[in-house]
DNA sequence: AGTAAAAAATGATATTAATCAGCTTTAAAA
DNA sequence: TTTTAAAGCTGATTAATATCATTTTTTACT
């Protein structure tokens, strides 16, 4: 259970920091913005911000799962990114000067520290290892996406799924994957009942184990083979 | 016809640059560039980079089209993009310290400038004007993708093949659209066959006219409304 | 111009996955 | 702890699209 108090979180003593963007050479920069930002506990659901609306600055989050989503035409989310503990969300829309292209949402409780705008774009102008993280970073993403455009193009769904419990694995790390069926079936690309029949022909081939709602991955050997990685 | 010759595009005349991420403030740069660089004549169908190799610097897409692309686990290429005239190709592989995740090729003959990483990597570094050019360029693809991921997953094939047709309409401008069924088919994420009929379909409610392989949109409202926008 | 190869087109069929409807279990709230 | 709502699950059916086989047209080459 989090600390539900909404006390600040000292970057300098921050154990996700040393994750994320921020870990190294960072000491001064983070000393600054540390009494500038703010930090809020959220609970499961709540939203970081909303597509087409306009990014006033970045969250780092502490604590916890949140959902990166975009919106369809009838309101279906597709999930396109699932960030844990250390993980910088927003940052894209910083530079780009559009409103955001999709949004954020918890997916559990949460401890997120806000940076305004200002005090961020600083940091990436003056501190080169920053920018260069941060550069690095929106390249790796973007060859990520080419690779997803391309799952979602050639493969099937029970491929896809194996591709998306992979990555899932390593998102929840030593925990159990903990998603609705709906969200599960909107990062796949699926219709939720697809995924749910998916998902006990994994059961009955011994890949993974469903706990009631969490996921666990017995066999990963056969879902990258299934994956086809 | 192109120039075939190899003889060089001076930058300080090229007419792509100023529809391209040098056309502000990198007067002194390219200069400096004009002479490290190279410039080539590429025939149709030729490669300027394959996936999972290194880069070594950067193209100048000088004239023509290029398509950028993605192979599959059964080698089917998955079309990103198209660049056109003012475009620098390959940048991203740059920052990522990744192999490219994409090939790019040409899709009719082109000029093409080369730009050696070194040289590029210290102008982003020298030049802040031109840096946070493609950080917004980085971070507007990753907003473009996000959509592009939603639409392969949300949307039936003829609202896809709508949507490309809209890109394609302002890749190829005044001129009209000029890509194999096949390549098409690819950067639609469709099978060939499945491809054709639905042009036809497009060519009978008025929406296109097909020149043998050349397409002219005629109705770009009704393409609009199909694909969702 | 004539020929070969590549691209485009068409028809028939198979397959995947979506949709719809109903039912059960789990979690949340009164 | 009972009630209600949400999430999960199952079966039947439909629809979209891929695949396969073949023909026609266009393009490139000698």
């Amino acid at each position: 259970m989090l600390d539900k108090s909404h006390k600040h979180v000292t970057c300098a003593t921050c154990g996700a920091r040393k994750n994320s963007l921020f870990a190294n050479n960072c000491e001064n920069d983070v000393a600054l913005v540390d009494e500038q930002k703010s930090c809020a506990f959220y609970k499961k659901n709540q939203p970081l911000f909303i597509e087409s609306s306009f990014p006033r600055g970045v969250f780092c989050l502490n604590q916890g799962k949140v959902k990166i989503f975009a919106r369809g035409d009838e309101g279906k989310e597709q999930i396109i990114h699932i960030a844990k503990e250390g993980e910088i969300i927003g940052f894209r829309a910083m530079f780009s000067g559009e409103p955001y292209k999709v949004s954020a949402s918890t997916l559990e409780e949460c401890n997120i520290c806000f940076i305004g705008k200002e005090d961020f774009l600083n940091m990436i102008e003056t501190n080169a290892t920053l920018r260069n993280g941060i550069m690095k970073e929106l390249s790796k993403e973007l060859g990520d996406r080419a690779v997803f455009i391309t799952n979602m193009a050639q493969k099937s769904v029970r491929e896809r799924l194996a591709f998306a419990l992979l990555i899932l694995g390593d998102v929840y790390d030593k925990e159990e994957i903990n998603l609705t069926r709906e969200d599960l079936a909107n990062f796949v690309g699926t219709a939720t009942e697809t995924l749910i029949r998916l998902l006990k022909d994994f059961k009955e081939e011994g890949i993974i184990e469903i706990h009631t709602r969490k996921l666990e991955i017995i066999n990963k050997d056969k879902l990258m083979h299934l994956a086809g990685k």
